[in-house]
DNA sequence: TTAGGGTTACAG
DNA sequence: CTGTAACCCTAA
């Protein structure tokens, strides 16, 4: 790798990470004047922000100059009029709605926010788990089979899923947040004010309403090769292969994530399995729309 | 101001 | 020498 003259430190990326979840890839004034992270990146230019991202984007997600080459030279792919298809991170602000996947419409939420949670990390498995008793409507609460039957369908978790939905389950009792009676689970009344007839409560589509506060903590670097070649391998999928994928890739991250919580109260190595399988959970999710993006677009 | 092409500095 | 990351130039 190579070597800079002012090499950004892993906080200003980060702070970069961060304005850009927070404004929009593109703002670099906008996130250069935030004084939350004006601070860090004081020393940086809105042109350097730009530069930066763009170094980022191309290494996190095409391969190196090898892939490039490729790329460039298989332009000609079956039906014509297919531009190459430029993944950068760039387009994630505007993000066209994912309705319809080739087959089956997949019930994803593309970034579910916490509800209730006011911890800096609080695992979206929670949201999984009151998204789906949001979604059962069960007047006495939903069991807990019930519960995974809904996210073993609508998603794809691994064998495991059901031990760590108990543990979940029970964590989230035990913290407030559920209400457990008789067997079955009802959301806790602070948590979601919406019980009867609200049924799309877990998707805020396009903007970001919270932005996540920036935690200057341990930001994991979030790319590994092995991820990009997933990513890239996803590219070439059909749209339920990649939708299953993504979704998949949500739910693995969740159960990382959960793994990293319950089994340690600071576990290094499960912590960092964690947030890589986030990124490319995320990653994943992009990709997806991304191609729909696409697919939409030659469709019309 | 920004996006994108181009250039330079440096590590391997 | 080659690849990469920081930096520069410029059209829109």
């Amino acid at each position: 790798m190579g070597a800079p003259k002012q090499k950004w430190t892993p906080e200003e990326e980060a702070a970069l990470k961060a304005g850009v979840v927070k404004h929009g890839a593109g703002k670099w004034r906008t996130i250069l004047k935030d004084p939350e992270f004006s601070r860090i990146l004081h020393l940086r230019s809105n042109v350097d922000l730009k530069d930066k991202w763009r170094n980022m984007s191309v290494t996190a997600s095409g391969w190196g100059s090898r892939e490039k080459a490729r790329i460039a030279l298989k332009k000609s792919k079956r039906i014509a009029k297919n531009d190459d298809n430029p993944m950068t991170a760039s387009a994630v602000t505007q993000n066209v709605d994912d309705e319809i996947v080739d087959g089956k419409p997949l019930a994803v939420s593309d970034e579910p926010l916490q509800i209730a949670g006011s911890k800096k990390s609080v695992s979206r498995l929670d949201n999984l788990i009151l998204e789906a008793i949001v979604k059962l409507k069960e007047p006495a609460g939903s069991n807990k089979t019930a519960i995974a039957t809904y996210i073993e369908d609508q998603y794809w978790p691994p064998p495991d899923f059901k031990r760590l939905l108990s543990g979940k389950l029970k964590f989230l009792t035990s913290s407030g947040k559920l209400i457990k009676v008789k067997r079955k689970y009802r959301i806790a009344p602070s948590t979601a004010s919406s019980e009867g007839r609200n049924s799309e409560v877990f998707l805020p589509e396009g903007k970001l309403r919270e932005p996540p506060k920036f935690e200057s903590e341990k930001v994991k670097p979030l790319t590994k090769p092995q991820v990009d070649a997933e990513l890239a391998r996803m590219r070439n999928m059909t749209a339920q292969e990649a939708a299953a994928a993504a979704a998949r890739a949500v739910v693995e991250a969740e159960i990382a994530i959960a793994e990293a919580e319950e089994a340690s109260k600071e576990a290094e190595a499960a912590e960092a399995d964690a947030e890589a399988a986030q990124a490319f959970a995320e990653a994943a999710m992009l990709t997806l729309k991304n191609r729909n993006a696409t697919k939409l677009m030659l469709r019309a």
